[in-house]
DNA sequence: TGATTATATGTCAGGAATGACATATATTAT
DNA sequence: ATAATATATGTCATTCCTGACATATAATCA
Protein backbone atom coordinates (compact mmCIF):
# COMPACT_ATOMS: atom_id res chain seq x y z
CA UNK A 1 0.00 0.00 0.00
CA UNK A 2 2.81 2.28 1.04
CA UNK A 3 1.26 4.79 3.30
CA UNK A 4 4.39 6.38 3.46
CA UNK A 5 4.52 7.96 -0.49
CA UNK A 6 0.78 8.88 0.00
CA UNK A 7 1.33 10.71 3.16
CA UNK A 8 4.39 12.66 2.29
CA UNK A 9 2.24 13.39 -1.28
CA UNK A 10 -0.41 15.01 0.15
CA UNK A 11 1.20 16.34 3.34
CA UNK A 12 2.89 18.87 0.52
CA UNK A 13 -0.98 19.90 -0.03
CA UNK A 14 -0.76 18.30 -4.01
CA UNK A 15 -3.93 16.64 -3.96
CA UNK A 16 -4.42 16.91 -7.59
CA UNK A 17 -6.82 14.92 -9.74
CA UNK A 18 -8.34 11.55 -9.32
CA UNK A 19 -6.23 9.26 -6.63
CA UNK A 20 -5.55 7.08 -9.59
CA UNK A 21 -3.30 9.74 -11.18
CA UNK A 22 -1.29 9.26 -8.04
CA UNK A 23 2.05 7.74 -9.60
CA UNK A 24 2.50 4.18 -8.58
CA UNK A 25 -0.85 3.58 -7.15
CA UNK A 26 -2.20 -0.06 -8.97
CA UNK A 27 -6.07 0.64 -9.69
CA UNK A 28 -7.01 -1.25 -6.68
CA UNK A 29 -5.02 0.89 -4.41
CA UNK A 30 -6.13 3.93 -6.59
CA UNK A 31 -10.20 2.78 -6.22
CA UNK A 32 -9.12 1.89 -2.40
CA UNK A 33 -8.40 5.42 -2.02
CA UNK A 34 -11.40 6.64 -3.91
CA UNK A 35 -13.57 5.24 -1.71
CA UNK A 36 -12.05 6.73 1.41
CA UNK A 37 -12.23 10.19 -0.07
CA UNK A 38 -15.77 9.39 -1.08
CA UNK A 39 -16.57 8.97 2.23
CA UNK A 40 -15.10 11.14 4.23
CA UNK A 41 -17.29 13.71 1.79
CA UNK A 42 -19.91 12.13 2.87
CA UNK A 43 -19.12 11.92 6.36
CA UNK A 44 -18.48 15.81 6.74
CA UNK A 45 -21.54 16.41 4.58
CA UNK A 46 -23.67 14.12 6.76
CA UNK A 47 -22.52 15.67 9.92
CA UNK A 48 -23.09 19.22 8.49
CA UNK A 49 -26.79 18.15 7.97
CA UNK A 50 -26.93 17.53 11.31
CA UNK A 51 -25.58 20.76 12.50
CA UNK A 52 -23.63 18.33 14.92
CA UNK A 53 -19.44 19.30 15.86
CA UNK A 54 -17.24 17.74 15.30
CA UNK A 55 -16.84 17.74 18.72
CA UNK A 56 -20.23 15.97 19.21
CA UNK A 57 -19.68 13.62 17.04
CA UNK A 58 -16.32 12.24 18.49
CA UNK A 59 -18.68 11.83 21.83
CA UNK A 60 -21.00 10.30 20.41
CA UNK A 61 -18.37 7.60 18.69
CA UNK A 62 -16.28 7.80 21.81
CA UNK A 63 -13.80 9.03 19.90
CA UNK A 64 -12.18 12.31 19.44
CA UNK A 65 -12.14 15.65 18.02
CA UNK A 66 -8.74 15.13 16.41
CA UNK A 67 -9.41 11.95 15.06
CA UNK A 68 -12.77 13.14 13.22
CA UNK A 69 -10.85 15.99 11.90
CA UNK A 70 -8.83 13.72 10.40
CA UNK A 71 -11.04 11.70 9.07
CA UNK A 72 -12.83 14.43 7.10
CA UNK A 73 -9.80 15.63 5.93
CA UNK A 74 -9.35 11.95 4.02
CA UNK A 75 -6.48 11.22 6.57
CA UNK A 76 -4.67 8.03 5.13
CA UNK A 77 -4.02 7.73 9.01
CA UNK A 78 -8.34 6.44 9.42
CA UNK A 79 -9.30 2.96 8.21
CA UNK A 80 -12.67 2.11 6.10
CA UNK A 81 -13.48 0.47 9.71
CA UNK A 82 -13.73 3.84 11.48
CA UNK A 83 -15.62 6.04 8.61
CA UNK A 84 -17.68 3.64 8.16
CA UNK A 85 -18.54 3.34 11.97
CA UNK A 86 -19.10 7.26 11.97
CA UNK A 87 -21.46 7.07 9.21
CA UNK A 88 -23.71 4.05 10.78
CA UNK A 89 -23.62 6.44 14.41
CA UNK A 90 -25.00 9.27 11.67
CA UNK A 91 -27.75 7.01 11.19
CA UNK A 92 -26.82 6.42 7.82
CA UNK A 93 -28.33 3.14 6.63
CA UNK A 94 -26.89 0.43 4.43
CA UNK A 95 -28.63 1.62 1.33
CA UNK A 96 -27.46 4.91 1.96
CA UNK A 97 -23.45 3.70 2.29
CA UNK A 98 -24.40 2.18 -1.14
CA UNK A 99 -25.59 5.57 -2.39
CA UNK A 100 -22.09 7.36 -0.96
CA UNK A 101 -20.21 4.40 -2.60
CA UNK A 102 -21.48 4.85 -6.32
CA UNK A 103 -21.14 8.98 -5.81
CA UNK A 104 -20.03 10.07 -9.32
CA UNK A 105 -16.81 12.27 -9.21
CA UNK A 106 -13.78 11.69 -6.93
CA UNK A 107 -11.19 14.91 -7.97
CA UNK A 108 -10.09 17.11 -5.90
CA UNK A 109 -8.03 20.10 -6.12
CA UNK A 110 -6.11 21.70 -3.96
CA UNK B 1 -18.14 -2.95 20.23
CA UNK B 2 -16.82 -5.53 22.55
CA UNK B 3 -15.62 -8.13 20.25
CA UNK B 4 -14.76 -11.06 23.04
CA UNK B 5 -18.62 -11.31 23.38
CA UNK B 6 -18.97 -11.96 19.93
CA UNK B 7 -16.29 -13.92 19.42
CA UNK B 8 -17.01 -16.16 22.04
CA UNK B 9 -20.92 -16.29 21.00
CA UNK B 10 -19.57 -17.21 17.47
CA UNK B 11 -16.87 -19.37 18.34
CA UNK B 12 -19.59 -21.71 19.80
CA UNK B 13 -21.55 -21.75 16.33
CA UNK B 14 -24.54 -20.30 17.30
CA UNK B 15 -24.98 -17.44 14.56
CA UNK B 16 -28.69 -17.42 14.96
CA UNK B 17 -31.04 -14.57 12.95
CA UNK B 18 -30.08 -11.47 11.81
CA UNK B 19 -26.49 -9.96 14.13
CA UNK B 20 -29.31 -7.51 15.02
CA UNK B 21 -30.81 -10.11 17.52
CA UNK B 22 -27.32 -10.40 19.44
CA UNK B 23 -28.19 -9.32 22.95
CA UNK B 24 -26.26 -5.50 24.03
CA UNK B 25 -25.72 -5.08 19.94
CA UNK B 26 -26.55 -1.03 19.42
CA UNK B 27 -28.45 -0.97 16.23
CA UNK B 28 -25.17 0.32 15.12
CA UNK B 29 -22.59 -1.78 15.94
CA UNK B 30 -25.64 -4.54 14.43
CA UNK B 31 -25.49 -2.53 11.12
CA UNK B 32 -21.62 -2.85 11.40
CA UNK B 33 -21.55 -6.63 11.67
CA UNK B 34 -24.47 -7.13 9.26
CA UNK B 35 -22.29 -5.06 6.63
CA UNK B 36 -19.19 -6.92 7.12
CA UNK B 37 -20.85 -9.96 7.52
CA UNK B 38 -22.77 -8.83 3.44
CA UNK B 39 -19.33 -8.73 2.44
CA UNK B 40 -17.49 -11.91 3.83
CA UNK B 41 -20.55 -13.88 1.76
CA UNK B 42 -20.09 -11.41 -1.24
CA UNK B 43 -16.28 -12.17 -1.10
CA UNK B 44 -16.37 -15.86 -1.39
CA UNK B 45 -18.87 -15.57 -4.20
CA UNK B 46 -16.93 -13.43 -6.23
CA UNK B 47 -13.72 -15.86 -5.58
CA UNK B 48 -15.49 -18.48 -6.37
CA UNK B 49 -17.32 -17.49 -9.41
CA UNK B 50 -13.48 -16.26 -10.61
CA UNK B 51 -12.16 -19.99 -9.99
CA UNK B 52 -9.84 -18.96 -7.45
CA UNK B 53 -8.64 -20.28 -4.63
CA UNK B 54 -8.06 -18.84 -1.25
CA UNK B 55 -4.42 -19.58 -1.50
CA UNK B 56 -4.62 -17.54 -5.08
CA UNK B 57 -6.55 -15.11 -3.69
CA UNK B 58 -4.22 -14.82 -1.03
CA UNK B 59 -1.10 -14.30 -3.07
CA UNK B 60 -3.35 -11.80 -5.20
CA UNK B 61 -3.84 -9.80 -2.18
CA UNK B 62 0.04 -10.67 -0.82
CA UNK B 63 -2.10 -12.02 2.25
CA UNK B 64 -2.61 -15.19 3.10
CA UNK B 65 -5.16 -18.39 3.05
CA UNK B 66 -5.76 -18.12 6.55
CA UNK B 67 -6.85 -14.60 6.63
CA UNK B 68 -8.70 -15.64 3.51
CA UNK B 69 -10.70 -18.02 5.30
CA UNK B 70 -11.29 -16.19 8.18
CA UNK B 71 -13.01 -13.52 6.07
CA UNK B 72 -14.89 -15.56 4.21
CA UNK B 73 -16.27 -16.98 7.31
CA UNK B 74 -16.89 -13.67 8.80
CA UNK B 75 -14.20 -13.51 11.68
CA UNK B 76 -14.31 -10.20 13.43
CA UNK B 77 -10.89 -10.32 13.80
CA UNK B 78 -10.78 -8.92 10.21
CA UNK B 79 -11.35 -5.25 9.04
CA UNK B 80 -13.92 -3.68 6.51
CA UNK B 81 -10.22 -2.34 5.22
CA UNK B 82 -9.13 -6.11 4.56
CA UNK B 83 -12.74 -7.08 3.06
CA UNK B 84 -13.05 -4.32 0.75
CA UNK B 85 -9.40 -4.29 -0.62
CA UNK B 86 -10.17 -8.17 -1.24
CA UNK B 87 -13.07 -7.48 -3.55
CA UNK B 88 -11.07 -4.36 -5.20
CA UNK B 89 -8.37 -6.74 -5.95
CA UNK B 90 -11.25 -9.40 -7.46
CA UNK B 91 -11.73 -7.07 -9.98
CA UNK B 92 -14.75 -5.27 -7.89
CA UNK B 93 -16.38 -1.81 -8.82
CA UNK B 94 -17.39 0.99 -6.40
CA UNK B 95 -21.09 0.29 -8.21
CA UNK B 96 -20.82 -3.51 -7.40
CA UNK B 97 -19.61 -3.14 -3.67
CA UNK B 98 -22.43 -0.44 -3.35
CA UNK B 99 -24.84 -3.16 -4.62
CA UNK B 100 -23.35 -5.81 -2.69
CA UNK B 101 -24.24 -3.34 0.89
CA UNK B 102 -27.78 -3.03 -0.41
CA UNK B 103 -28.47 -6.69 -1.05
CA UNK B 104 -31.39 -7.61 0.87
CA UNK B 105 -31.20 -10.74 3.81
CA UNK B 106 -28.38 -11.51 6.88
CA UNK B 107 -30.21 -13.93 8.03
CA UNK B 108 -27.78 -16.73 8.50
CA UNK B 109 -28.28 -20.11 10.53
CA UNK B 110 -25.79 -22.56 11.70
C1' DT C 1 -10.65 44.57 18.69
C1' DG C 2 -10.30 40.37 21.73
C1' DA C 3 -12.96 36.38 23.45
C1' DT C 4 -15.20 32.15 22.28
C1' DT C 5 -15.94 28.31 19.69
C1' DA C 6 -14.79 25.17 15.82
C1' DT C 7 -11.50 22.78 13.20
C1' DA C 8 -6.72 21.36 11.94
C1' DT C 9 -2.25 19.21 12.79
C1' DG C 10 1.34 16.69 15.35
C1' DT C 11 2.75 13.13 18.58
C1' DC C 12 2.58 8.91 21.11
C1' DA C 13 1.56 4.74 24.22
C1' DG C 14 -1.55 1.06 23.97
C1' DG C 15 -4.54 -1.94 21.62
C1' DA C 16 -6.20 -4.17 17.49
C1' DA C 17 -5.41 -6.25 12.81
C1' DT C 18 -2.00 -8.32 10.04
C1' DG C 19 0.76 -12.10 7.55
C1' DA C 20 3.05 -16.15 8.53
C1' DC C 21 3.10 -20.49 10.10
C1' DA C 22 1.46 -25.02 11.97
C1' DT C 23 -1.94 -28.14 11.76
C1' DA C 24 -6.64 -29.92 11.55
C1' DT C 25 -10.48 -31.03 8.74
C1' DA C 26 -13.07 -31.19 4.30
C1' DT C 27 -13.42 -32.03 -0.45
C1' DT C 28 -12.18 -34.12 -4.63
C1' DA C 29 -9.70 -37.13 -7.33
C1' DT C 30 -7.72 -41.69 -8.60
C1' DA D 1 -9.31 -46.17 0.61
C1' DT D 2 -5.61 -43.05 0.11
C1' DA D 3 -3.43 -39.29 -1.97
C1' DA D 4 -3.87 -34.61 -3.31
C1' DT D 5 -5.88 -30.34 -2.90
C1' DA D 6 -8.76 -26.92 -0.59
C1' DT D 7 -10.39 -24.80 3.41
C1' DA D 8 -10.65 -24.07 8.52
C1' DT D 9 -8.75 -22.90 13.02
C1' DG D 10 -5.28 -21.43 16.40
C1' DT D 11 -1.22 -18.77 17.76
C1' DC D 12 2.07 -15.09 17.70
C1' DA D 13 5.45 -11.18 16.70
C1' DT D 14 5.25 -7.12 14.01
C1' DT D 15 2.85 -3.47 12.07
C1' DC D 16 -0.87 -0.19 11.88
C1' DC D 17 -4.80 2.37 13.90
C1' DT D 18 -6.59 4.30 17.88
C1' DG D 19 -7.98 7.83 21.47
C1' DA D 20 -5.95 11.22 24.08
C1' DC D 21 -3.62 15.19 24.50
C1' DA D 22 -1.28 19.58 23.23
C1' DT D 23 -1.42 23.26 20.42
C1' DA D 24 -2.07 25.83 16.17
C1' DT D 25 -5.13 28.03 13.03
C1' DA D 26 -9.73 29.43 11.48
C1' DA D 27 -14.39 31.16 12.05
C1' DT D 28 -18.01 33.60 14.71
C1' DC D 29 -19.49 37.01 17.70
C1' DA D 30 -19.69 40.76 21.31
Amino acid sequence: MNNTKRKRLESKGWKIGTASEFLNLSPEEAAYVDLKLALSRSLQQTRQEKKMTQEQLAKLLKSSQSRIAKMEAGDPSVSLDLLVRSLLVLGTSRKGLARMLSERRTALVA
